[in-house]
DNA sequence: CCCCCCCC
C-alpha cells in the first residue's frame, strides 16, 4: 500500500484525484487485470490513465506503435496482442541466483516485435498466464537482440492484460522464401485448391483428421497441411479467398520431399479482404520431365474412352485420357477418378488448364501427366 | 502426426 501512496505522491496526483479514490481505482485495476498486475504496476497504469507523464520505465504517456520502435527508442509503452509464446528458460547468474527468461512475439496494427521477459515476468509464461491471443499493455526498454530489435520487460517493466481491441499485423513471408524448418511463419496468400478431410489412426489409437489446401502469392505456391480441429476451418474457405496464416511452421514432407506449411495448435488462419495476386506458372509441354508436378495450359488434341477398373487392393476406380497440345508439344493426360468425366465436357480444341499434375514415364515410355486428386482442371 | 501418382 505504501508504494501506491508513494506513486500517488511522486506523480503529483493530488491535484487530479483524491488519494482514497486513487487507491480504489488501483484496486479496481488489479481486479480488472485478473491478478496479472501487482499493486505497483496497477498504480502506474492508473496514474498513466490519469495523464501522469512519468510513471517510471517506459510508461510515459505516448503509446508507441510497433513500427516506430527502433534500436535507439529507449523506454517504450505499447499495446499489443500476443502472437507467439516461446517456452521460458532458466539460467544461472554469476551471483548464484537463477534467472528466468522467456520470449513472446506481439503485434499491433503496424507490425510485430519480439518481447523478452525476465524473471517474474518470464514466470507468467511458465504459469500459463500468458497465451496467444491475449492483449497486453507493455512497458519495457528497447534493445538490439539476436533476431533484431526487441522490447525487454524486466522487474521494472509492465505487462498487464487489457480488454483493448488491437488489430494485429505481422510481417508476412513470401512463399518462395519459405525454407524447411522455419517457425514463426506468417503468410498472406490466396487459396488455390482445397482437398477433402481425411481421418487416420495414430499409433496411440486416437483418430486424427488432416487436410490440405494449396495457397499461392506473387512468388509461388505451397501446400498447407491442417491438423485435427484446424480442419474445421475448411468449411469457411472457398477457392480464391485471401487468407492470413499466422504462426505456422514449415516442414519437409517425408513422402513428397516438398516443404509444406503446417497449421498446428498455435496457428491462426483467417480470411482477409486483401486481394492477393497469383498467376499460375505454366510449363511448356516440351520442358516436362518425369517425376515432377506441373501445370500446363493448351488445347485438347485427342479424347479417349473412359475405363473402369479394379486396383490390386480391390478398390474401384476410373480413368480416361485426353491429349493436350501447346506451341511446344503434345502430351497425354491420364484423368483419374472424378477427373475421368472431363472427356464429356471438352471437345477437340477446347482450351484447358491442367494444374498440379504429376509427370511420369508411362505407356510406351512416353511422358504423361497424371491428373489425380491433387490436380485441378480448368476448362476455359 | 497423413497421403496417389493407379489403366491399357
Amino acid at each position: 500500500m505504501d508504494e501506491i501512496i508513494e506513486i500517488y505522491k511522486k506523480q503529483k496526483l493530488s491535484g487530479i484525484i483524491k488519494q482514497e479514490d486513487f487507491l480504489e481505482r488501483v484496486g479496481e485495476k488489479v481486479n480488472q487485470m485478473g491478478g496479472l498486475c501487482d499493486n505497483r504496476t496497477a498504480a502506474m497504469l492508473v496514474a498513466h490513465d490519469l495523464g501522469a507523464g512519468d510513471t517510471g520505465e517506459g510508461t510515459g504517456s505516448e503509446v508507441h506503435k510497433v513500427a516506430d520502435i527502433a534500436p535507439g527508442t529507449g523506454n517504450v509503452r505499447l499495446i499489443a496482442r500476443v502472437m507467439t509464446v516461446f517456452p521460458a528458460k532458466e539460467f544461472n547468474r554469476n551471483d548464484g541466483t537463477i534467472g528466468r527468461v522467456a520470449n513472446l512475439i506481439v503485434a499491433d496494427e503496424t507490425g510485430s516485435i519480439r518481447l523478452t521477459l525476465w524473471d517474474d515476468k518470464a514466470d507468467l509464461v511458465k504459469t500459463g498466464d500468458i497465451s496467444v491471443g491475449q492483449t497486453f499493455q507493455i512497458s519495457g526498454y528497447v534493445k538490439e537482440g539476436y533476431s533484431g530489435v526487441e522490447v525487454n520487460v524486466g522487474n521494472n517493466g509492465v505487462l498487464c492484460e487489457t480488454d483493448e481491441k488491437v488489430e494485429a499485423s505481422v510481417a508476412s513471408t513470401k512463399i518462395s522464401d519459405i525454407k524447411n524448418g522455419m517457425g514463426d511463419l506468417n503468410l498472406r496468400a490466396r487459396v488455390l485448391d482445397i482437398a477433402d478431410i481425411r481421418t487416420f489412426n495414430r499409433k496411440d489409437g486416437s483418430t486424427g483428421r488432416v487436410t490440405n489446401i494449396t495457397v499461392g502469392d506473387d512468388t509461388g505456391k505451397i501446400r498447407v497441411t491442417l491438423w485435427d480441429e484446424k480442419t474445421d476451418l475448411l468449411s469457411g474457405l472457398r477457392i480464391n479467398d485471401s487468407i492470413e496464416i499466422i504462426n505456422a511452421y514449415a516442414r519437409e514432407n517425408n513422402f513428397s520431399q516438398q516443404v509444406e506449411v503446417q497449421v498446428g495448435n498455435r496457428t491462426i488462419v483467417k480470411k482477409t479482404d486483401k486481394e492477393i495476386a497469383y498467376s499460375e506458372n505454366f510449363t511448356p509441354i516440351s520442358d516436362i520431365i518425369p517425376g515432377e508436378s506441373y501445370s500446363i495450359k493448351g488445347s485438347v488434341s485427342g479424347i479417349g474412352e473412359r475405363r473402369d477398373f479394379t486396383r490390386d487392393d480391390g478398390t474401384e476406380n476410373s480413368v480416361s485420357n485426353i491429349y493436350v497440345s501447346d506451341d511446344t508439344g503434345r502430351i497425354r493426360i491420364a484423368l483419374w477418378g472424378e477427373h475421368a468425366g472431363l472427356i464429356d465436357e471438352v471437345d477437340i480444341d477446347t482450351e484447358v488448364e491442367i494444374i498440379d499434375a504429376f509427370s511420369k514415364s508411362g505407356f510406351n515410355d512416353e511422358i504423361e501427366l497424371s491428373a489425380g486428386n491433387r490436380t485441378r482442371i480448368v476448362v476455359l
